[in-house]
Order: structure tokens, then C-alpha cells, then sequence
DNA sequence: CTGTTAACCTGAGTGC
DNA sequence: TGCACTCAGGTTAACA
């Protein structure tokens, strides 16, 4: 799935192909993502035109020009691709909006964690968006910030930066990445880590971030852009799928173990 | 309140 | 080829 890197890739290869374009139909072919596609989703949509594509978070909001917005979270193994009217339609393919020069945005999520949602104009916020900490790229993301949220926690590290509620965008790669360029084990609790030691992972999670988005992020297995093409961010991975391979920087076997019931790697030599 | 676990769902990979 | 099992980029609901 995609974390903030791959969703700002699909937003930036989204947005100049739906800039504009108004919706004149919507295909509803499965309704039963993480939360079900409401049944006057499609009336709700139709007719209106695409105005904005932003991101908070790992959610892509579509602005249209009544004030209404529609939110796509692609979960795991979501992905939107834009296509031609007309393309074959495989296994998959949840939803589709037609646009008004001939080509479709798709939604498409084997496993359905992801969602669709409409944000009507009328509501103030979303549930979903309400409670998410701050970007990970804005000012108020810091290591100050991370070491104030943390007093008396003892979740691990690596839990607490991957909560939404903390900081948005960093998921299981990126988290991982992060403190090992940080230097801190990710079983660490949260509320033992230092000052000096947040605001180094302050830095590495923008850093990992930037630098995944300049690539275009990570391809696992499900990920692409919009136009299909993949990422590479995974040439530059130092710890995430390297069990058991030595260090790229000491040569220490990778450790790994679950914490919270995500797979977390870490370099027992690099990270304290 | 905090903290941990299971659950959602499908497909890919592995071992027998 | 088949079956049983594990694991996967996220998030929340239900627990203790």
C-alpha cells in the first residue's frame, strides 16, 4: 500500500488529467471497500467538475465546483489509474468515473481496505480527516513536536510515529527507514526517546519522504502511478525486506521482529 | 484515559 | 496440481 510517497505520486500523475474535467457518469461496480461506497454516491458525483487534487495524509481529496469533495483512500492495495473510456474491466475494478473527454479515473483495490467517500459541502470536516496529526512536511512537524506528543507514552517508537492521531504519512517502510536513519531502534517506547534524538528523526522522516517522492515511491508489489509506471524508491531501502542481509552501512546482520503486527526491521549494529 | 490485539479481504509465495 | 499456511504498503473496533 501506499504511504505518503505513493499517494502524492498518484495525486501529482492524477491531476493534470482530471484538472477541469467534468464527471458525466459513474459506474459503481462494488460498493464494499473499507466503508461501503454510499448507494447516491453516483448521483452525488455526476455532473460535477473536478476543480482540485490534494492529499492530506494518505487521503487524495478531489475539490468539485459545487464545494462538495470526494475522498479516495486506496488502502493497501488500492490504486486509481486514468484510462480510456471503454478499457476492459478486470477483476477488481471497483468504480468508475467518466469523464467529460473521453477517458475514465478507476478505481481498483483487491483486498478493499481503501475507501471512497463523499465530503458534501455542507459538512464542516470528515471523521476521517479530522483528527489526522500534522503533514510530516509542514512547519508543524518537528522534533519538538514528536518529543511533546511522546511524555509518559510507552508504545514503541516505530508504533507511535506510524499513528495517524501523531503524524500522518509515514507507514511501515517509511517508519522503519526513518529511524534507522535516525538511529533508534524501533522498539524503543516513545516516551524514553530523547529530545535530541526526535528531532534527528524528525529530519529522517522528512528526508525518507522527500526523497520517496522525488522517486516516485516504492514498488512493492501493487503500487504504480497513475500512469502505470512504478517507483524507485526501493533501491534506496536500508532496512525494510532486508532480514537477515547484512548492514549496507556496518555490515551487522538486519534484526527483525513484530511490533504492533507489522513486520519491523532494524540494524542491531546502527540503531540504538 | 492507555495499550494491545484482532479484524477487515484477496492474492502471492512457500512447504509438504 | 492441491492444500494448508504465512504474509503483505492501513486503519479502526473491541478489548484488558
Amino acid at each position: 500500500m501506499p504511504e505518503l510517497p505513493e499517494v502524492e505520486t498518484v495525486r501529482r500523475g492524477v491531476e493534470p488529467h482530471v484538472l477541469g474535467r467534468r464527471i458525466i457518469e459513474v459506474t459503481v461496480r462494488d460498493a464494499r471497500l473499507r466503508w461501503p461506497i454510499p448507494a447516491d454516491f453516483a448521483d452525488f458525483a455526476r455532473h460535477q467538475q473536478i476543480n482540485a487534487v490534494s492529499r492530506r495524509g494518505k487521503y487524495l481529496i478531489f475539490a468539485l465546483d459545487s464545494g462538495d469533495r470526494l475522498i479516495v483512500h486506496l488502502g493497501m492495495t488500492g490504486r486509481v489509474l486514468v484510462l480510456d473510456a471503454g478499457h476492459p474491466v478486470i477483476k477488481h475494478d471497483h468504480l468508475d468515473l467518466l469523464l467529460d473527454d473521453g477517458r475514465l479515473l478507476r478505481y481498483h483495490d483487491p483486498r478493499r481496505f481503501g475507501a471512497v467517500l463523499p465530503w458534501p459541502k455542507d459538512a464542516p470536516g470528515h471523521v476521517l480527516i479530522d483528527s489526522l496529526g500534522p503533514e510530516p512536511l509542514s512547519d508543524a512537524f518537528s522534533g519538538a513536536y514528536l518529543y511533546e506528543r511522546s511524555r509518559h507514552k510507552k508504545v514503541a517508537v516505530k508504533s507511535f510515529v506510524m499513528d495517524g492521531q501523531v503524524v500522518v504519512g509515514a507507514g511501515n517502510i517509511y517508519a522503519a527507514e526513518s529511524l534507522f536513519r535516525a538511529g533508534v531502534r524501533p522498539t524503543r517506547p516513545a516516551g524514553r526517546v530523547t529530545r535530541a534524538e526526535y528531532s534527528r528523526l524528525a529530519d529522517s522522516i522528512r528526508e525518507v519522504l522527500r526523497e520517496a517522492i522525488t522517486q516516485g515511491g516504492t514498488t512493492l508489489r501493487d503500487f504504480a502511478g497513475a500512469d502505470g509506471v512504478s517507483g524507485y524508491f526501493q533501491q534506496d531501502l536500508y532496512v525494510y525486506g532486508r532480514e537477515g542481509l547484512p548492514c549496507r552501512i556496518c555490515g551487522t546482520p538486519i534484526n527483525s521482529m513484530r511490533l504492533g503486527n507489522r513486520a519491523s526491521c532494524w540494524c542491531p549494529g546502527c540503531q540504538r
